[in-house]
DNA sequence: GGTGGGTATGTTTACGTAAACATTCGGCTA
DNA sequence: TAGCCGAATGTTTACGTAAACATACCCACC
């Protein structure tokens, strides 16, 4: 309460106020070494009544580390990503540790400016999208020494800990039980351009699948701009409009799906009797949908929570030297009624 | 390509490297002052090959400031607050600054905790949800000295400056059109168990323009769990199922409104002759729903947009002193089919 | 051929904290 | 009563960077 409070408090200042030396202060306001009750009251009334605030640069810069966990993500505008966020974010919680982030817009030059960016910080651990960077990220991340997570992914070759699901199984997955549903004729929906690695790979294991199984994709959709619903239904009506229209279509995302659902609602389009539909990533306001989408659950919160407990130091395996690691969280094929 | 890469490298090593000293090593790296072609090369080419990455936790030490932007947010789980740390992010790259932020859960007592965290970075700025805090919060916020900003909500008394909208005018106008519409008798379905401030006032303006209308609201459901169509969906029938049921029903959030669509879709209950609905927040996907969703749109990226811009001092007014300011972002009422 | 004025580079220092080492002092033991 | 122990506190130093202040050197000019 009231107090001179200035803008630039040092840990000298709450010395000179209480009488001693800066050295107590340090060990007051952090409860170590000895420190007699009197003079700790008296050092913890003058640092309430000046309102010191520590000084985290200080002590990262004498530690050579800072309590921070980088977050590499490849866009906010997909909540997926924001759950990821929120796995980590609320792991950290009471851990000491903060999260910094940056969003590389799905450009492997982004990740590249801000994997340095990020790792100038000095931070405890790092966590990144995917398995697939430049090398050059590569090499930053494995200089720095710091502990790396890649999440989402676990096709591909893991810098030190892989955290995710196989995205081709997934594509396969979903390709098999619509072929299982007797659907031959199919169509494609995706968004981003095909800068989303993990939906590419996706499409790559149902296009394998389709092929294998002598049946044939008969129209890709894949539009430049990022997911939503409006587009997934702007597709749907595109892609059901085309001479030739496929029997079942397979979107990159339950956002495009739902979309779709939405068309055929609105359209009176039957599914699905008329077009059957599926989804990725089992998102929770599909449950709300009129029509249960059939779809691929996904642990987006868990991948963030294990990657934070893994670079918090609780997931530490034996073999610390050459600790390559795949966690492979899964994947649930979840039938609804659109297929 | 290749290097000795050591865990920690310092501008001496490079220094050495370059058989420079450290000063025109760090010249160097900002392009600040006079260096010959000669040296600039050498070292550049030996920060390169030795993989130096600089340490900002020293610059930040040394300036007595870091480049980073503290965010604070209710939470992840709901878009609303991922889109404004999406406009903070994106106005941020290519500025130099970093956001770091945290999640208060809607607890005071965590946002005071999470605030003196924040500002232990010495950041840059500091964004802050809403205009109500611990007078201990204000009073570290002050202190500090670091630029804030509030956003979201602007009827009350800002620290600093605040960007947002009134959130009980927004609650009026939403009355107000439904009022004007016919409807008598209300119903309003809530969630976060009134922890969400903003939400409260939305529903305090309501609740006056539906009193002095001589109009009632007939049932109010506030469920404790975070907002979601689900609950919105099953609130929706928990409150329609009622003896006495209402004419209209507003909801604290188009999640929860769209949960109501959803109910009324499944249940072939005709919108907006049995029940009318009203949402808030105007989000994207609405347009995507077959039944168009009467709401009030906010700009919640831009709000994060300005906030950021402020904060990097593109936004000076020439009263710097006593900078109160109140940046009212409005509010747009859309009118929709279902009221 | 000395002098003034750049240009290029080097040296010292401070930023705030905390480990490592030093000091003081009261009491207890032999 | 000398000697020693340990608790409480103080002093020095390093962390990596960059401002401020030297210094060295080359060239133009008179």
């Amino acid at each position: 309460m009231g107090g001179k409070t200035d803008l630039r408090l040092t840990m000298d200042d709450i010395a000179a106020a209480a009488g001693v030396s800066q050295m107590t202060v340090s060990r007051v306001m952090r409860g170590t070494g000895q420190t007699s009750d009197e003079v700790r009251k008296r050092v913890e009334s003058a640092a309430r009544s000046l309102g010191y605030v520590p000084n985290r640069l200080a002590t990262a810069l004498r530690d050579e580390t800072a309590p921070l966990i980088a977050v590499v993500l490849p866009t906010l505008g997909n909540r997926v990503f924001s759950e990821v966020l929120n796995g980590v974010s609320s792991t950290l919680t009471d851990s000491g540790l903060q999260p910094v982030f940056g969003v590389t817009e799905y450009s492997a030059e982004h990740e590249e400016e801000l994997v340095r960016d990020l790792l100038s910080w000095r931070p405890r651990g790092i966590v990144l999208p995917g398995l697939e960077h430049s090398d050059a990220t590569r090499a930053a991340v494995r200089a720095s020494g710091v502990r790396v997570v890649e999440v989402m992914d676990i096709d591909g070759d893991p810098i030190s800990v892989a955290i995710g699901l196989s995205q081709i199984a997934a594509g396969r997955s979903t390709a098999l039980h619509m072929l299982s549903k007797g659907y031959r004729r199919f169509g494609y929906i995706g968004s981003q351009g095909g800068r989303d690695l993990r939906a590419v790979k996706r499409l790559d294991g149902f296009r394998s699948a389709i092929r294998e199984a002598g049946a044939q994709i008969v129209s890709e959709r894949i539009v430049a701009e990022p997911s939503s619903m409006t587009v997934g239904r702007n597709e749907t009506a595109n892609l059901l409009s085309e001479r030739n229209a496929p029997e079942a279509i397979y979107y990159s995302n339950d956002d495009l799906a739902a979309g779709g659902i939405m068309h055929c609602l609105s359209e009176g389009i039957a599914i699905p009797t008329q077009v059957a539909l599926a989804g990725f990533n089992g998102l929770a306001f599909l449950e709300a949908l009129p029509v249960r989408l059939t779809t691929v659950e996904t642990l987006r919160l868990q991948m963030g929570v294990e990657a934070a407990l893994h670079l918090l130091g609780h997931r530490d395996d034996p073999d610390e030297i050459s600790n390559k690691k795949v966690v492979d969280l899964g994947f649930r094929l979840i039938e609804g009624e659109t297929c």
